[in-house]
DNA sequence: GTAACAAGCTGAGGTTACCTCAACATGAGG
DNA sequence: CCTCATGTTGAGGTAACCTCAGCTTGTTAC
């Protein structure tokens, strides 16, 4: 059953996201940027439990659409800084309510107490 | 806190299925086919929302381990059954209760009453 | 009985989202 | 100055899909 909820959740994720013609990959890059403000290159990939030369692309793609920024860290010189543009933060928050109309739309059918108990029981699960 | 649930669920999936050996995709035909019993190729592919193309190579993986057997339906010779060997049937339960003891982990935080209510509201989600 | 259609197989080529390994440039720190 | 770290690039690889086209072997309708 867990599956199945998920894999709607997946479905309803992806038609959300559809009309920001962002590909999965750089939808999670973008929100990572959007919570965690301009990081590493390297932080970015530890976040995103993805290989930094796998990170390069991924960046290298949301540069290419003008969603982010590459900025020499001051701190450290070789680092870059992988900064959001307006048009970035834009996207993100987008995405971000896109993904939160795909969660309402899979929960619709649950009333409040349903809901409450639901995320009571997620924490739970999260936390552990 | 869905999605984290779910990956805890995808990672503990793995590593309860890594000592079969047996590819995720190669997995999931399994438990088609034990769930299912006997079925057309087109059938199988259906069940797993894919090609019916990536079908026929995944049954062929299949048949390469020894899991699975290919033989003309009687009703309709063109058509191709694809049946679990007794290897297959054994690797199938093993891969479900491979699945049910990741199950087992992930909800194991759980008292009785939360699994009933997480049950219940799952399910509710599902037919909905 | 033959024509048209259906089931599956195969080859070729493509995509996404990753991976590793091996250079390489640039910069930091002792 | 020498070594180490950060990131970039190129090359090559993998899994799990996809489409399209051509092929064989059967089925079915006329």
């Amino acid at each position: 059953m867990f599956w199945a909820v998920s894999r709607r959740m997946r479905e309803q994720t992806r038609r959300e996201m559809e009309p920001w013609g962002i590909a999965p990959s750089q939808g999670r890059a973008l929100s990572v940027l959007l919570s965690g403000g301009p990081m590493r290159l390297s932080a970015l990939a530890e976040r995103l439990r993805i290989a930094p030369r796998s990170a390069t692309e991924v960046v290298d793609d949301l540069q290419d659409r003008g969603l982010v920024e590459r900025h020499p860290d001051p701190a450290d010189r070789r680092a870059t800084l992988v900064a959001l543009t307006d048009h970035g933060r834009a996207t993100g928050a987008g995405i971000k309510s896109a993904r939160a109309a795909a969660g309402e739309r899979v929960f619709a059918s649950l009333d409040p107490s349903d809901r409450a108990a639901l995320a009571r029981i997620l924490r739970k699960l999260t936390t552990a």
